[in-house]
DNA sequence: AACTTTGTAAACAGTT
DNA sequence: CAACTGTTTACAAAGT
């Protein structure tokens, strides 16, 4: 994320009265008749305390994730347990009445960073909190107002900002051709708007941005689980790599970002059917090629995005989204060396309003390198949700090679 | 240095 | 009519 100029607080906060339940596993993707959207936020206790503290100097800093969005996820959730759940079990951190590293730090000073971090602009780009939010709604599309509420709930900063992000939300769904525009429901009476989904070929891209924009921070101290989930012992916390989820928060769409973000597994929370097929390994797999680490989309970007011609379209515009054809491409869209390959693997446009449902993309080729620990950890965290989702068969291999890996380390 | 990505502002049209 | 939504353009900053 760029600087933030000229956020001086001023103007009203529109946080609706956004209150949702987190139903779990499962999201209602169907296109043109997706439900009035339940509700993009959870009803965290996002305590806000906007006094004092530095503005951005801990914009990648553990704390921030600790304290705005891990805890958010950790204490999302109408079930999030009032005690017991230590927030950091498997580093040991704190617990939720002990405030951050009470154990080891001063609770001031946590108090006072907690403070600064909830000033503090979120380390994520407005697309990734576009993306976050769609994930956590339960009928993975929200309308923008919605958006704003999960943004405005999970990341305080913006309630004191300006309504320029607001702008900056719309702009980027305008434009990110990750998210699409989906029609509400017909009979349902409809608020202002459409609602928006992310387009499921982009969610591996935006998933593995996700990481990369969230996870080097936490990588400084981060540990992977000690020891690969059990069904004796489930961990009530898991902590992925500087991530703390709470076994009671975790939904299919946590799972599959992070199952997502193990090589070879994709799994799309749209199709609700089969909402974990885990049996797919030749899925989409997200290229860690360097030159991509800032380009979310899989599919067709490359072909339009002549930056110069800011009108060519993409497969997305042609065939899947109402989109409007001039997008700014390389700006909001994301490219991957990858899109012409899928591409040229699917022979065919999305028709258009193309339906949320998995479309696994033949791909012959291994799209991803990826260093051998991160995958790893990768896999662990994914079994881990996996296994907390009560899905286990197919970590078993992933679990036994990082067993061995372990072992191997030591 | 050129390019890309991202954020921001603004204008505008359409909708509610 | 105001507010909201969605699109588009433009520009700047930062990163690659």
């Amino acid at each position: 994320m760029g600087p933030i100029i000229g956020m001086s607080p001023d103007k009203k906060t529109e946080i609706p009265g956004m209150q949702e339940e987190r139903t779990g596993l499962r999201g209602v993707c169907g296109v043109g008749t997706l439900p009035e959207a339940e509700c993009a936020s959870s009803p965290l206790a996002t305590s806000v305390d906007r006094t004092g503290g530095n503005e951005d100097e801990e914009l990648t800093n553990l704390n921030w994730l600790h304290e705005n969005l891990l805890q958010n996820f950790t204490l999302g959730g109408p079930e999030a347990q009032p005690s017991g759940s230590p927030l950091f079990d498997i580093e040991g951190d704190y617990g939720p009445n002990q405030g951050p590293s009470s154990s080891s730090s001063s609770s001031s000073h946590s108090r006072g960073r907690e403070r600064d971090s909830l000033k503090s602009k979120p380390p994520f780009s407005f697309s990734l909190l576009i993306y976050m939010a769609i994930e956590q709604s339960p009928s993975k599309s929200l309308p923008v107002k919605e958006i704003y509420g999960w943004i405005l709930e999970h990341f305080p900063y913006f309630s004191n900002a300006p309504t320029g992000w607001k702008n900056s939300v719309r702009h980027n769904l305008s434009l990110n051709k990750c998210f699409r525009k989906v029609e509400r429901s017909l009979g349902k009476a409809s608020g202002k708007g459409s609602l928006w989904c992310v387009d499921p070929e982009y969610r591996p891209n935006l998933m593995q941005a996700l990481k990369k924009q969230h996870f080097p921070a936490a990588h400084a101290f981060c540990t992977p689980p000690a020891s690969p989930p059990s069904a004796s012992s489930p961990p009530r916390h898991l902590f992925l790599q500087g991530c703390s989820f709470k076994e009671s928060d975790i939904d299919a769409a946590t799972a599959m970002m992070l199952l997502n973000s193990a090589p070879g597994h994709h799994v799309d929370p749209c199709n609700s059917d089969s909402p974990l097929d885990l049996s797919r390994p030749d899925s989409v797999l997200v290229s860690s090629d360097p030159k991509q680490d800032h380009n979310y989309s899989s599919v067709a970007l490359q072909r339009c995005s002549s930056r110069s011609s800011s009108s060519s379209l993409s497969s997305l515009d042609e065939g899947g989204c109402d989109r409007r054809q001039s997008r700014r491409a390389g700006s909001e869209g994301f490219h991957s060396d990858e899109d012409s390959d899928l591409w040229d693997e699917r022979g065919v446009h999305q028709t258009s309003r193309r339906p949320l449902t998995v479309k696994w993309p033949t791909s012959k080729r291994a799209r991803r390198e990826v260093k051998p620990e991160l995958d790893e950890e990768l896999k662990e965290a994914a079994g881990s949700l996996l296994h907390l989702a009560g899905i286990r068969s197919y970590m078993e291999g992933s679990k036994r090679t990082v067993k061995s890996t372990k072992l191997n380390r030591k």
